[in-house]
DNA sequence: AATCCCCCCAACCGCACCCGA
DNA sequence: GTCGGGTGCGGTTGGGGGGAT
C-alpha cells in the first residue's frame, strides 16, 4: 500500500497559524453543508481556502469544532486519562472518546507537558506506568553531585530511595497543612498524627483515609459511569485498597519510596489486623494495582493544585473552607 | 529595560488503515 | 487480490508567551 501523495506538498499552499478569516470561512463552510464534510481534500477548494485539506481537518476537529471544551483539565479528566493511557497506552482518539469535548491533539499535549513530568516526579514510568527504579528518580550519582545540600538530607534521601521523594514529601506536607486552612487548631489537631507517639491517638477526621479513598472510589465511579468506560475487573476494588496501603506504609516507614501520599499518611490504630494481612497478601505488579498505585497518591496533584487537596477534603468531609 | 531561557500547544509530517473500484 | 484515493492517528516541531536573570 503505497502512501497517497498530499496536497500539502502543492506548491502554494499555505501553511502555519490559521487567520480569523480563515476559521470563519471554514466554518462557514461546513455550516452551510450542515456540520457535514463529504471530502476533505475538495473542502479547501469548495470553501475558498489556500489550504491543505488534510490542515482544514485538523483545524476544525482540534479547534473549531462547536463541541470542544477549552479551559484546563479537571483533575477528574486527569485521573481518567492516567486510567485510560494505562490500560489503553498512547492511543490517543481512543482515549479522547471517553472524554466530552476533548481532542486526541489536546489530550497528548496535555500527556505530555503535565501529567507525564508528574508521573516521573512521583517515580511513575509514564510508559509502562511501573515504579521507577529509584535510581532513575533522582539518587546515587544525581545525590552525591547536588551542591548545596546539607549530607544529612541527601543521607535521609538516600535512604528513602531519592531525593525526590524526599521533597515531594516536603512539598505535600507543607500543601496538606495550607490545605487544611492554616489555622493553629486545625495544625494542632493534625500535627501529633504524624508523630509515632501517636499511634493510639484517633486520626483527624478530616484526614480519615477511609472517607478519602470512599469519595474517591465514588468519583471514579461516578466518572467513569459518566464516561461509559468499563475498567478492568479488580480496578475499583483495589482503590479499596487505598487505606490499606497506607497503614502498611505507615507500619514500614522505610518504604517510602513506594508512594509519597502513603508514607505521608497519619498513623491510625483503626485498621483491624485482618485487614493490614490482607494487605500483605495484596498482588502486586498487576495492571490493576499498577493503576490504583498511579491514583493512590492524591497528593501529587497538590503539588501545582493546592485546590484539590482543598476539594477533596472539603468533599469527604463537608468542612467549610 | 533588555535579554535569555524554558514551556506550552497549535500545527505539521508521514505512516497506517479503510474501502471502493 | 491489487491498487489507489481518502482519512485517521501518533510523533514531532517551532513560534509565541511568560518567567527568570
Amino acid at each position: 500500500m503505497g502512501r497517497s501523495p498530499c496536497c500539502c506538498h502543492d506548491a502554494g499552499v499555505k501553511k502555519g497559524p490559521w487567520t480569523e478569516e480563515e476559521d470563519r470561512a471554514l466554518v462557514e463552510h461546513i455550516q452551510r453543508h450542515g456540520g457535514h464534510v463529504g471530502s476533505w481534500r475538495n473542502l479547501p477548494k469548495a470553501a475558498g481556502l489556500n489550504r491543505c485539506g488534510k490542515s482544514c481537518r485538523l483545524r476544525w476537529t482540534n479547534y473549531l469544532r462547536p463541541d470542544i471544551k477549552r479551559g484546563n483539565f479537571t483533575a477528574d479528566e486527569e485521573r481518567l486519562i492516567i486510567a485510560l493511557h494505562a490500560e489503553l497506552g498512547n492511543k490517543w482518539s481512543t482515549i479522547a472518546t471517553h472524554l466530552d469535548g476533548r481532542t486526541d491533539n489536546e489530550i497528548k499535549n496535555y500527556w505530555n507537558t503535565h501529567i507525564r513530568k508528574k508521573l516521573l516526579r512521583m517515580g511513575v514510568d509514564p510508559v509502562t506506568h511501573q515504579r521507577l527504579p529509584p535510581d532513575d528518580v533522582l539518587g546515587g550519582a544525581a545525590l552525591a553531585a547536588a551542591p548545596g545540600i546539607p549530607e544529612a538530607l541527601l543521607s535521609a534521601a538516600a535512604s528513602l530511595g531519592g531525593l525526590n521523594s524526599v521533597l515531594i514529601q516536603a512539598q505535600a506536607l507543607q500543601l496538606l497543612l495550607q490545605a487544611v486552612g492554616g489555622g493553629a487548631a486545625a495544625a494542632a489537631g493534625l500535627m501529633p498524627s504524624f508523630s509515632p507517639a501517636a499511634d493510639n491517638a484517633m486520626p483527624p477526621p478530616m484526614l480519615n483515609a477511609s472517607s478519602i479513598v470512599q469519595n474517591f472510589q465514588d468519583q471514579q465511579m461516578n466518572l467513569l459511569a459518566h464516561a461509559n468506560y468499563r475498567p478492568a475487573d479488580d480496578y475499583l476494588s483495589n482503590l479499596a485498597s487505598f487505606a490499606v496501603a497506607e497503614h502498611d506504609a505507615v507500619r514500614q516507614p522505610n518504604a517510602s519510596s513506594l508512594a509519597p501520599a502513603a508514607a505521608l499518611a497519619p498513623a491510625s490504630s483503626s485498621f483491624p489486623q485482618e485487614v493490614a494481612a490482607a494487605a500483605d497478601r495484596r498482588p502486586v505488579q498487576g495492571f490493576s494495582d499498577l493503576l490504583s498505585e498511579a491514583i493512590e497518591v492524591p497528593s501529587m496533584y497538590s503539588l501545582e493544585d493546592e485546590h484539590f487537596w482543598k476539594d477533596m477534603l472539603a468533599e469527604s468531609n463537608h468542612l467549610p473552607l
